[in-house]
DNA sequence: GTTTTTGTTGATTGACGAGTCAATAAACTT
DNA sequence: AAGTTTATTGACTCGTCAATCAACAAAAAC
């Protein structure tokens, strides 16, 4: 009973199960057949659609950075002010969405897997350079001279707690991530305020 | 020509190996016959003195740590002064032995394995949880209350700077590492002082 | 109504790799 | 000197898994 324009939604389905499966192992030793089924379908479609697993990877860290993309755009919209741009952008880093348990199992993931796969690795840079030029955006009028340096930090520091809720047992706090992120860039802008 | 003794030798040069391996692999995706011929071996022999690949990996972790471990301390006994005490901290947590692409490579993969293996996220915490006290240490004379906050931020911004090491190319700026990180610190310490 | 395109899978191939084993040899013990 | 312990490896087993293929089904195109 095969149905015509099964492609789109086939991928989409094997993204979202790729990255279900990393997260839950914890690793990217997940087989091709554990995604297919988990995608409800064979292996052998997975192949067809996708060609290999190292593309399947790459579609589900593209679409990784798409969702956080769009949320950061998304909270960027509302923001007005170079403060509360800063806040819209720490916020969606923060959010429901990305700091999940699986979210972030996945990308620890896809950190590992950029050591290996350059198109991995361009991505990832794709990421790094758009944080950092949002954060500029916001902290260029609050520090000047002071932002670039700033904006690294704050990167850094994103990606750290990122890291360390890797390690947590216990659901994410998100409240205390932006609580800790927010604390750095106050205590920061404070030493730049005339 | 079997020589006595052999073993305390062997082990140490399949941890070295395995590190080594590690990080120029860039996953935890390497063979047991990879790391021994590295290290100068058959795989079997490897296979011999640690049972299992997961111990290696282990044994290799468990290296590092002590490795840090006795950096940091070395580092604190020549420090006096809880603001000295903090830069002793952050120098041998960025120290050309730990900072280098290797390590931090290996040390990413470690976090991977954290994932799976109970044994790794133990070791790990127990990092952390030293971490966390050598910081609170140095921290509470200077920041009093919130030492805490303080503490958790630094630790997170430190691992983000590992993390930010391995997409780089070129060298390690180590530099810069402890440059952002001290910088961190002072803002902090700025805003608490009386 | 036949041919082509799209969807789908079970079975198979081929490679690779962890862990085991039997065998060999040198050194230590008694 | 006979026996035991330690060191060492090549060859082998056994599983697993990515990727391919042949075959089948339904819709579309002609």
């Amino acid at each position: 009973m095969p149905k015509l324009g099964m492609e789109p939604i086939r991928k989409a389905a094997l993204v979202k199960a790729t990255i279900v499966e990393i997260g839950r192992v914890g690793s990217l030793d997940v087989t091709v057949s554990q995604i297919a089924k988990r995608a409800g379908m064979s292996s052998a479609l997975a192949h067809h659609y996708f060609g290999s697993k190292e593309e399947m990877f790459l579609a589900a860290m593209r679409h990784i950075l798409t969702l956080y993309g769009a949320e950061v755009r998304g909270a960027l919209a509302l923001a007005d002010g170079p403060e509360s741009r800063l806040r819209a952008v720490l916020a969606a880093s923060f959010s429901a969405a990305n700091f999940r348990r699986e979210a972030v199992g996945a990308w620890l993931n896809f950190w590992v897997l950029a050591q290996t796969v350059p198109e991995a690795k361009r991505l990832l840079k794709v990421y790094q350079g758009r944080l950092r030029s949002n954060l500029l955006a916001g902290l260029r009028p609050l520090a000047g001279d002071r932002a670039v340096p700033i904006a690294e930090g704050l990167g850094a520091l994103i990606d750290g707690l990122y890291l360390r809720e890797v390690l947590k047992s216990g659901p994410p706090d998100r409240e205390l991530a932006v609580t800790t992120a927010l604390n750095y860039l106050n205590s920061k802008l404070e030493g730049a305020r005339p």
